[in-house]
DNA sequence: TTAAATATAGTACGACCGTGCTATATTGCG
DNA sequence: CGCAATATAGCACGGTCGTACTATATTTAA
């Protein structure tokens, strides 16, 4: 059945969008339901429970991240060049106007809640931390980053400017976050660059 | 009355501990009376509305961090031994085993919900940004720091050092999270030292 | 000590939560 | 077309939420 398929896909797409908007701990089956336009047990069909549902959502916005960030990024020159691509794309991906990174918020709702979402999470979160630490590695390779740079390090200082950047940015709504991150990175990149 | 503003002061206490498990946002009235051991309305006669619980609870725990924090900072020397014990509380402070920094996960928490709680929480964000800048100044005043350091930008670093090293320790459980916390702390003072 | 003030408990209400169960629409296949 | 498979809706249940209102303890002050 076709039918099935496409209505599981808007749910998720529905989902993804909120949980961008306030994160996943706030997203309820019953309001899902009212944003996609059918009934809380229409829903809950598709998803045998709640956590089920959490999960596919994570997994559909994970794709989702892939798309639009990783994958554009893998287009550009291996090294300095595609760490800024990277950063490009991501600024541009977690900073719409509809709503943030839910992986952020989500990283700091569930860090002390244990479970199958909190693991989820933390799978995630170390698939970006791989992506950052792999793309300095290269940098490496291409003799752009020097010989013995950090590549982990590099990777956790990079995350701290996403992270700095969403609060600025978000939060506390201030004009210079843009400056200050870009600024961030620039200094990051240059302290590990030849 | 003595008794009311003890029993006030013990539901606070009990609050600001589970909110630094598990944010503010899931802080709950009934979850709170059960673990203070008293009724649910009996808590509630405290505060007129669960805002104004958390709206208590936000500086009740704004005063600990001021006292286990700022003011023991303030004991040590201007400049950038100040800038070193502000690091020390604060990671003292907020990695305790019973839970982390509640103003952390309640800012991405709240970053797209409109309100008081909100408010409140742009408003002490606000203020720890402000001290991070005003140790910059100091450094800066001490002639430890670069005349022409941007002490806003320095600020903005020493956050996202601060949040990244919450995810890395508290998610990730990643072991060399402390040392990549203090690597990258000595990378961003040493940018801004003379 | 007694009367007033205050603190706490009890109970109820409507709303929403996740999750079953049952019935009805809708879809796809032979 | 007709029948089986599937998708969706409707409803009910127990639970928790915030918030009223009322009644009873407890504490303070005269």
């Amino acid at each position: 059945m076709d039918k099935g398929i496409e209505t599981r896909g808007k749910i998720l797409n529905t989902a993804m969008h909120m949980a961008r908007e306030s994160g996943f701990g706030s997203l309820t089956i019953g309001e899902t339901a009212k944003q996609v336009g059918m009934s809380k047990s229409g829903v809950f069909a598709h998803f045998e429970s709640r956590d089920e549902l959490l999960l596919n959502v994570i997994a559909f916005t994970a794709q989702d991240f892939k798309t639009h960030v990783f994958d554009r990024a893998m287009q550009h020159n291996r090294g300095v060049e595609r760490i800024h691509a990277l950063s490009r794309y991501w600024i541009k991906w977690s900073n719409q106007p509809s709503g943030g990174c839910p992986f952020m918020s989500g990283a700091f709702e569930f860090d002390d809640r244990p479970g199958i979402i909190r693991d989820a999470l933390v799978q995630q979160e170390k698939a970006v931390h791989d992506i950052w630490e792999r793309a300095a590695k290269i940098a490496v390779e291409e003799k752009e980053f020097k010989t013995d740079a950090d590549c982990k390090q590099f990777a956790y200082e990079i995350f701290g400017n996403l992270l700095s950047f969403h609060i600025y940015k978000r939060l506390l709504n201030d004009v210079k976050a843009s400056h200050l991150y870009n600024v961030s990175l620039h200094n990051i990149i240059s302290r590990y660059s030849k």
